[in-house]
DNA sequence: AGCTATTGATAAAT
DNA sequence: TATTTATCAATAGCT
């Protein structure tokens, strides 16, 4: 029955000026939020270049992409304490200090709520596995993939997004003429972070590497620059 | 002459992966870098969202990319003076881009999948939708998804959570030796006016001028960016 | 969220 | 490095 024709004008030329329609405007910056990003990653890629973006949706959300990753996580380990000593405002600093480890601890235990999430949909794909023998074809593992890869975005995000505020909040005491040193490297201890799931390692306090995931956000080091909050700063 | 025309081969697909040939690497930067600018350019324009966008050639030259303008800025002109003449150490820089390629091989490697895994998805649901009526029960529109977007929602509360806080926490510290009467209170979101809203107020002095080298600049949409050199942080 | 028709980006070749 | 061409890739308008 050929009832109705769905030829969709297909994409249209527009005009790079402010979508007015604020649902237009959320959609499309979603989608070309993620197109930006990709091509960071492709040329981040083909060429080894480094790269970092952030960027603040018309509703203030902030999101960023880097690459490489890295750097972030010695500051937040804790590498950087010992340069306090001579910190220009060691009240100020310790006070930043503290903020920065309650950030750790509301951070580790997002990362544990998140983990159960994922123990959820573990077992719900497990019990769909258990009736794959009434189909023909076995689909179960692959399905949520796409799911769950935006899962494992938003949770890089996340990360990131903590590993930045910290690390401005960092910078701001530790750059005070210092030489990390850093004499024991971090080195990838992951145990061969798998591809697409989503490691969520609840440990950032500790010193020592941490967390490593594989998709779409990492952070550069380097190359860090840090920037007011979406609300600036008033 | 009517030589034979070449009619070029046109643009071919290439796999997102290091490029080897030097000079190709180079070009394929500059013309990407630009593609990225622009996206980023289009992407704050059409949505009012500032972005702040840095970038190192293959080669280590910095190029940047912020709208608007002063976002970077303000945040370098108060803290970052004096970061950058710190060792860069050549041997940590060989590893990282050790690092660098392997994060990239597991990354395309996951997206490789991640596509895959779409496409056997997006066959097996069309082909279930025709004959749903077969099964007993229909996990796909149910189920699968609907669990998943729960997650997601969960996962995007904690997003903003943790944003929220790391704001308020970075926004607090600074101004404590600035600006005490500000009170943090009633910071959230208002629904709407999504415009940019980045000025506001210079805080800091304009100390300005960190080291931006000499920068082969932008792509002349959007502004400048001040940073710590890729080797500053170490 | 998925789908197409188009526009836009760009790999090759010059 | 800039221009041109032929394709590939991103995405605007809908559902």
């Amino acid at each position: 029955m050929a009832v109705t024709r769905k030829p969709s004008m297909g994409r249209q030329k527009i005009e790079i000026k402010r979508i007015v329609k604020e649902d237009a405007r959320q959609v499309t910056f979603s989608k070309r939020r993620g197109g930006v990003f990709k091509k960071a990653h492709e040329l981040s890629t083909l060429c080894g270049a480094e790269i970092a973006i952030i960027v603040f949706s018309p509703a203030g959300k902030p999101f960023s992409f880097t690459h490489p990753r890295n750097i972030i996580d010695r500051y937040l380990s804790g590498n950087s304490h010992q340069a306090n000593n001579m910190s220009p405002t060691p009240l100020v600093t310790d006070h930043r200090e503290a903020k920065i480890r309650e950030l750790n601890r509301e951070y580790t235990e997002a990362l544990h709520r998140l983990e159960a999430e994922k123990k959820r949909g573990a077992e719900f794909k497990k019990m769909m596995k258990e009736n794959k023998k009434q189909f023909w074809w076995d689909p179960i593992d692959d399905l949520g993939v796409h799911e769950l890869e935006q899962l494992s975005a938003a949770i890089d995000d996340l990360k990131i997004k903590v590993a930045d505020r910290a690390d401005e909040l960092l910078l701001g005491s530790y750059l005070q003429g210092e030489n990390p040193g850093m004499s024991s490297s971090g080195t990838s201890h992951s145990e061969n972070s798998s591809t697409i799931t989503f490691e969520t390692k609840p440990t950032i306090i500790p010193n020592h590497q941490i967390h490593t995931s594989s998709l779409p956000h990492h952070h550069g080091y380097g190359a860090d620059f840090g920037l007011y909050g979406r609300n600036g700063i008033y």
